[in-house]
DNA sequence: TTGAAAGCGGTACCAG
DNA sequence: CTGGTACCGCTTTCAA
């Protein structure tokens, strides 16, 4: 079944059936009318594949996540998804699953199946992964990591400035024993969240410890965070890098009889919708998903090739909501030395 | 940049190549590399439509889901893919929001792409989509949805027997005054979990109220469980249709300075993880998605052609955790005719 | 308005 | 073990 015998059965060349299936070109109403009624008898549906390798050209752009289970990068999907198809792309999605062997291999797919553009939302990163992905004139976002190149642009978040929101946050609730959770992928945009809570806490000379959970997910933010009790009964704040691992967090302690916030804090990081809904509702710093989301179509479909900036920095802002509240008195205000 | 470029490039024909590339057919070590060598320097990438094209028959399964946001549907598809993955097969993801249009855009994409094998796990149906399909060898499953032909298999729950034991299990704690939380997809596997719902109560001679909110999803619980609780004050369970609607439902439910389940009790459906990570836990039916998952597997890649069951039929267990207790004193046992 | 035919970039059969 | 070449199914000039 193709097109070859929709043009027979119809009468007419296959560049006609061509014309009519694509609306391209003038076609005489009758013809038309005739080739549709075959097309329908038929039930003829194209080969796709036959047809990208004749047009040359593709209507889709790839995106690349790390977890599309974290409602995170599932956000900045969707945004994409409806900006693509506003200008009628469609979506050629893969999940690395925080793998830097298989980003390199979703990006793989994506070339050979000639991309129009090429959108890598990850926190992982592939050395020779620039270096393949500069050779093309095909646009190119990255966001999070990636350097910059002709055709590569780069979207990123001051997460220093966030986390430091946060903790100038906690600081003044008075909490001076603070746990970190983070997961597997500690390498990029993870560790920059960690790093930058750290040395902010640390400026003050405060305690801090941090866990790296198997996974990012519910179950790993839940496990982290009893591994950090366990070892450090004492802490008052746990700040994890997302939301989704946060809470998860709030249930393990919960779990173990706690109040929160009454006896420790827990903030996220991200400020997604689940954090309205979990209890208490999370203290966040919000990452626009949609602006983002936009900005990544704007640059991937060439909407404004003359304003194409090839570094975006945004800054994020802290939303308190109920996780969050004063350190427990009796370990308010420890001197500058004290430790656990 | 294509085979003839590398074949020139490396002095042997556009066949060596092919061989190289797919490790088929027998090549001399020596050439191999030399083939190799050119193909890394060249950075050549083989065009996969025209692949696909060439070899006629895809390795790639479609997977169409009605709102991968929901961690049902993505359960499911992550089970699908792992099974894939494991024959080597690339899986195609589509999602209808629950749009029967956008159902049968999926479904012809997927043809399109001459996929091997084709699953729908949607609640949505449309009304050619049987038809379209039934033409065609290419294995296809159906979960919750369509009919049974000769390549198409259907993999059903019995959500009834489901809904059973969750009423009965309300009834036994006391409850008579139950709303039903539903969103818009009210055809099909969707309308039987209300129906089920309605029929386990009415049969007491309940008080039973619905509400189908606008959507799927925690916003959607949340709202329609708003104008539940407005309109009928006196409720005391909410039964809801999924268990990402329930997180949403308790929310509304907490910030009405109500307690769950002390003055409501709160059920799902699903058993989803987000269930174990919301406060209280969620009490919900278990619908075993990595078992429907691997039964999909089993059928579209033809594992167990001998043994092909057209018709699979899953009894779901009652799962109880802490969203569920003893009906209010004051509501407990109202009269048969007794109306809120 | 329509048709003939040359690609698009691989694969795989058949010879040698 | 290697090369020549006929497809795969659709799009798109170029002529008529």
């Amino acid at each position: 079944m193709n097109v070859v015998d929709v043009a027979r059965q119809a009468g007419v060349s296959t560049a006609t059936v061509s014309r009519v299936l694509n609306n391209a070109g003038a076609v005489k109403t009758a013809t038309r009318a005739r080739v549709m009624k075959v097309v329908e008898e038929l039930k003829f549906r194209p080969n796709l594949h036959a047809r990208s390798l004749a047009r040359g050209r593709s209507r889709s752009i790839g995106v690349i996540v790390s977890n599309i289970e974290n409602p995170f990068f599932f956000e900045i999907y969707k945004a994409v998804e409806k900006g693509a198809r506003a200008e009628g792309y469609e979506i050629i999605l893969a999940n690395t699953g925080y793998s830097s062997e298989q980003l390199m291999a979703s990006v793989w797919l994506m070339i050979g199946q000639r991309v129009a553009g090429l959108a890598a939302i990850t926190s992982e990163m592939h050395p020779e992964l620039i270096e393949e992905l500069a050779g093309y004139q095909m646009p190119v976002v990255f966001y999070d990591v990636g350097a910059q190149r002709r055709n590569i642009t780069n979207i990123r978040v001051n997460y220093r400035r966030g986390m430091e929101k946060l903790m100038g946050y906690l600081i003044r609730l008075g909490h001076r024993r603070l746990g970190i959770v983070g997961h597997h992928a500690m390498l990029g945009p993870i560790r920059d969240r960690v790093a930058a809570a750290l040395e902010s806490m640390s400026r003050y000379g405060e305690v801090v410890v941090k866990t790296a959970a198997d996974a990012d997910g519910l179950e790993g933010g839940r496990r982290a965070t009893r591994v950090l009790l366990s070892a450090n009964p004492g802490l008052t704040a746990i700040a994890c890098v997302n939301d989704f691992m946060a809470v998860g967090a709030i249930r393990e302690i919960r779990d173990r009889g706690l109040k929160v916030p009454r006896d420790i804090s827990v903030t996220g990081f991200d400020n997604l919708e689940l954090g309205k809904f979990c209890y208490p509702a999370l203290t966040s710093v919000h990452i626009p998903r949609d602006r983002i989301g936009e900005m990544i179509c704007d640059v991937l479909l060439q909407k404004d090739r003359t304003r194409a900036e090839h570094k975006i920095v945004i800054d994020p802002e802290l939303v308190v909501r109920d996780s969050t509240g004063p350190a427990p008195n009796d370990l308010r205000r420890p001197t500058r030395n004290e430790r656990l």
